[in-house]
DNA sequence: CGGCCTATTTATAAGCT
DNA sequence: TAGCTTATAAATAGGCC
């Protein structure tokens, strides 16, 4: 579009490269306002320049985040920062943490032992008597 | 760029909004490629059409995932705020749940109980008792 | 740089199948 | 509905300031 035809390949002059980034920029940008208008669509356009620089459009009456998430829900894809992997990973490892006990509990009550060797089962009875006797030293206080 | 001109205001035409949605979709997604080639440039772009079928693309050599995360320190806006809440709850939740099994196994263990009323006590002595009782009828089989 | 200009290339609106 | 066509609107390459 323009006084001469162009490949679509990298642009090697540094200068005309900045250029065209600039004016194509722009157009997309431009575009992207014009669908979501037009078409009543949710856009989301993120560019960053060879340089670094950052541009970006988002659709009136949403937001990127909202955009993003509902591109979660709707690919599958999981965009996760680094921040949410270890979220993530932390509610993992206190889940079973959390697990863990239970079962611990459960056995000091005297539930789900149909599974344990009679070494564990040893191990939970000294469990309990030693809670009794610490228990009942506590009461004769 | 058509035969007639027409306003940017949503398309009242369900069927010419859809036809020009699916076009002029295209043509985001060929721009986005084209710059991303011509000017090294990183780009994403998410859409929904209004009927919230998804389109997106990402230039070459990285990730959405990527680009977002670039975006964020680069902008300071925070797009996984929601989400950072939402596990940070989760987070707290289970660690509270985590925290009140890891009293009551310290009172089972027969610890901790210098704070406890005398009806507490005797809850945890039953509860031992029991306990006992379960795994002796389990021990004898 | 960021604009302006304008010859050309592209994108696309409307129509047709 | 999805393509294909074509007249026309838009985008833009290359210059210039």
């Amino acid at each position: 579009m323009g006084r001469g035809k162009i490949e679509i390949k990298r642009i090697e002059n540094q200068s005309n490269r900045q250029v065209t980034f600039s004016k194509r920029k722009n157009g997309i940008l431009k575009k992207a306002k014009e669908i979501s208008v037009l078409c009543d669509a949710e856009v989301g356009v993120v560019v960053f320049s060879s340089a670094g620089k950052l541009y970006d459009f988002c659709s009136p009456k949403t937001s990127l985040s909202r955009i993003l998430e509902k591109y979660q829900t709707n690919s599958g894809k999981i965009l996760w920062d680094e921040k949410h992997k270890s979220l993530s990973a932390e509610i993992d490892r206190i889940k079973k943490e959390n697990d863990n006990m239970q079962i611990e509990l459960r056995h000091l009550k005297g539930e789900d032992l149909n599974s344990l060797q009679p070494k564990e089962l040893i191990m939970i009875e000294e469990a309990l008597d030693n809670g009794l006797t610490s228990l009942h030293e506590k009461q004769a206080l």
